[in-house]
RNA sequence: GGAGAGGUUCCCGAGCGGCCAAAGGGAUCAGACUGUAAAUCUGACGGCUAUGCCUUCGAAGGUUCGAAUCCUUCUCUCUCCA
């Protein structure tokens, strides 16, 4: 029933990294993987010809985003996303589960859905989890995610455990609704799960669980990064992934730093999705081996070297440190453009990294080689604490 | 030569007797950014022995309890007319 075939190919010894392939309809993906995030059907700052020939073949588009703008009847007519958008590789659509937390005062839940107060013009719409897989399926999802109820850290107990039960609900119900366009052929992806279960153990244990047994081909862990302190995403990414059923992929929803994904790969997580990359390109800075370089700092004003020295991407082939600064410092949109392919470049690279390092048991050290240089230079000496 | 307008903290620019170390931009510097309401946002931005003090609004003098704001002289800039 199922369009994906997931192939664990290597473990490490010392952790619970893994490497494996995931077969999509779009193409095959290595794993552990990071997703460039594309909200509105395209990766801001980017072509997608670019995003190809980095090495992606999966990025995320968003459900929500795409059923305000440009609708559904744009993207019926050209057959879907990936027609609409030019991009021949797989699409992993988040479902609006994100948006029930970031829009927070533009909507309301029942059980039956969410309603949203669009942030473009102020319509009301109604999100049901059936709904949104229907959406899914003529956006033509290589991977739909289920709407999930996505709560901030620090509420209490009966409000994340209400949380979770609605998403374990909705979870049913977009499995019913999944099965009923299959059998119709209007659906051709696969539909994932999501864990919530918000900042408490029991209940991280218990969706964690409920949504294994559920009849899903992936699995993924939502409801962190949303705030919470670095100590207690890494408690609740180890506690959560335990108990998620290891011959599915693992998704961790919404990561990250390099740091965050190296916690994530440890944990036998293997994909993850971040809008950090992309968006801090167009914010000014570069994703480094030391850290994130801020562009606009002085100090490259006359720096005649590239921002990494051997990275293969055009900003670094072609510009010097010093042009990268200028192109900043005077607003232009090339200095977030060559930024942005730095940074899907430096990550696509890091995750080769990490794959090789899996591959010749030596994760843990790798890890631990990686991050005393990266924290060094993410942070001064006086805030090493916090990192 | 004549008439008019004006010189404000790095720049532009508001203020036109006390609530002014002086709005608002910009520049500069620093910080943030993690399933994208983000090419965005936040903070600092005269000096200091700092719930106060000192210096500052072209210059010098004056009026006033009190002046960036009013008066006098000087100086510089711009516009128009000759």
């Amino acid at each position: 029933m199922s369009n994906l075939n997931f192939d664990v190919i290597g473990k490490d010894t010392g952790s619970k990294a893994r490497i494996g392939v995931l077969s999509l309809p779009h193409g095959k993906v290595d794993t552990p993987m990071f997703m460039p995030v594309g909200t509105n059907a395209t990766v801001k700052g980017i072509y997608h010809d670019k995003i190809k020939e980095i090495g992606y073949n999966l990025i995320l588009a968003n459900t929500y985003h795409l059923y305000l703008r440009p609708g559904l009847d744009v993207l019926s007519s050209f057959g879907g996303a990936h027609a609409f958008s030019s991009w021949d590789g797989n699409i992993l659509t988040d479902s609006g589960g994100f948006q029930v937390f970031s829009l927070s005062g533009l909507r309301k839940i029942n059980k039956e859905g969410v309603t949203f107060q669009s942030h473009i013009d102020g319509s009301r719409h109604i999100f049901t989890p059936e709904k949104v897989v229907d959406i899914e399926s003529v956006i033509g999802s290589d991977i739909a995610m289920c709407l999930d109820v996505c709560t901030p850290p620090r509420i209490d107990y009966k409000a994340a455990k209400e949380a979770m039960e609605m998403t374990h609900s909705w979870a049913r119900r977009s499995i019913e609704e999944r099965n009923r366009l299959e059998g119709e052929g209007a659906f051709r992806g696969n539909l994932f799960g999501i864990v919530q279960g918000n900042f408490y153990e029991d209940l991280r244990k218990e969706s964690a669980e409920v949504i294994s047994s559920m009849d899903f081909p992936g699995i993924a862990i939502g409801g962190l990064s949303v705030g919470e302190e670095k100590s207690e995403f890494s408690h609740f990414l180890a506690h959560t992934a335990e108990y998620i059923d290891s011959t599915k992929p693992r998704y961790v929803m919404g990561i990250g730093s390099p740091d965050y994904i190296l916690e994530a790969v440890e944990n036998g997580i293997d994909l993850f999705d971040c809008v950090l990359q992309t968006r801090m390109a167009r914010n000014g800075a570069a994703f480094t081996d030391d850290g994130y370089m801020v562009m606009k700092k002085a100090k490259y004003k006359d720096d005649h070297s590239p921002i990494v020295e051997g990275c293969r991407c055009t900003c670094c082939t072609k510009y010097s440190r010093a042009y990268v600064h200028h192109l900043v410092k005077c607003n232009e949109m090339l200095g977030g453009m060559l930024l942005t392919e730095h940074n899907l470049t430096y990550m696509y690279d890091l995750m080769e990294r990490i794959k090789k390092a899996i591959a010749e048991d030596r994760f843990t050290s790798f890890k631990k080689d990686y991050l005393d240089r990266f924290l060094r230079g993410k942070c001064s000496p006086d805030r090493r604490q916090e990192c």
